[in-house]
DNA sequence: ATGACGTTTCTATATTCGTTGAAGTATGGA
DNA sequence: TCCATACTTCAACGAATATAGAAACGTCAT
C-alpha cells in the first residue's frame, strides 16, 4: 500500500460519522447493509450519508451495488488489513515479537460491485 | 477504546507528514527518535515538525521526553493496537475466522515520559 | 555571562471539510 | 401513467487544518 492510499483511508476513517458508518459494515460483514439501514442506525441525513459513503467509496473502504431501490454499501475487508499491515510494517526494526497478522478474513466474498470503478460524470 | 479517542488517532494519522513521522517511530522501536533525526529524515521545517509531534502526542499516539538538548519522541504501540482492535470490533458478527489479533507488542517498555500528562499553559 | 543549537510558541493565511436545504434521478407498485 | 420510495446531486456557509515566518525558550560549551 502506498502513502497516499493510507492517507485516503484514514481520512476517510478520521471523522466520527464515518468511523461508525464503516465499523457497522465491518460489523455487518461481507454482506453489507442498505444505506438507509444505517441512515436510520445512526440518525443521519440522506444527503449527509451519500457524501460520507463517497468518501469511504473513494478510499476504496466500500463498495455499493444496487438492489430494488436500496443502495446496499459494504466493507473491503482487504483494504482493512492492507490499512493494519501498512501501520505496523517494519515495527520495531522487524523484531519477531513484533511481526504484524492480517486481522479479518471473512470467508464469504461480497457480490460484484460498483467500488470505485466506474466514476460518474 | 471509545469511538472520540479513535477519530482522534485516525486524523492525527490522516496526513501525510504524520503518517510518515509514526511509522517512522514505529520501526524505531520504543527506544524512539531525536526530533531532529526526524526533521532531517523528512525535510520538514522545526516548527511545522513540532505542530505535527504535538497532534500525535495529543492522539495519545507517541510519548516524548527530553535528553539534553532534543526532544526523544516514541511511538505508544499500546494505542495503536488499541486502535486496530477499535476498527475490527465485532467484524463479521463474530466470526471465527476475523477474530482480530494484536499486531505489535515489543518487548523493551519505553522510558518514563511526557506524554498527554502534563499539559501546558 | 555569552553564544550556538535544538525545539517550541505566536500570528496569519489559504484550503479543505461537514452539514444543511432544495432539487433531481432511479426503481417499484397501483 | 402517476406516485411513493430510496438515494444522489448541487450550492452555500461556518469551522477546522496545514504551513510559513518571526520570535522566544531551554540546554550546553566556553
Amino acid at each position: 500500500m502506498e502513502t497516499i492510499n493510507a492517507v485516503a483511508a484514514l481520512s476517510a476513517l478520521a471523522q466520527d460519522n464515518r468511523l461508525e458508518i464503516f465499523r457497522l459494515l465491518v460489523q455487518a460483514g461481507p454482506g453489507g447493509m442498505a444505506a438507509g439501514q444505517v441512515a436510520e442506525k445512526l440518525g443521519l441525513a440522506p444527503n449527509t450519508l451519500t457524501f460520507h459513503f463517497d468518501r469511504l467509496r473513494f478510499a476504496g473502504l466500500v463498495t455499493v451495488r444496487r438492489d430494488g431501490r436500496s443502495m446496499i454499501y459494504a466493507a473491503r475487508f482487504e483494504a482493512m488489513n492492507d490499512l493494519v499491515s501498512f501501520l505496523t510494517e517494519n515495527c520495531c526494526q522487524g523484531a519477531q515479537e513484533c511481526a504484524p497478522v492480517a486481522v479479518c478474513k471473512p470467508k464469504g466474498a461480497p457480490h460484484e460491485a460498483v467500488s470505485r470503478a466506474r466514476r460518474r460524470r
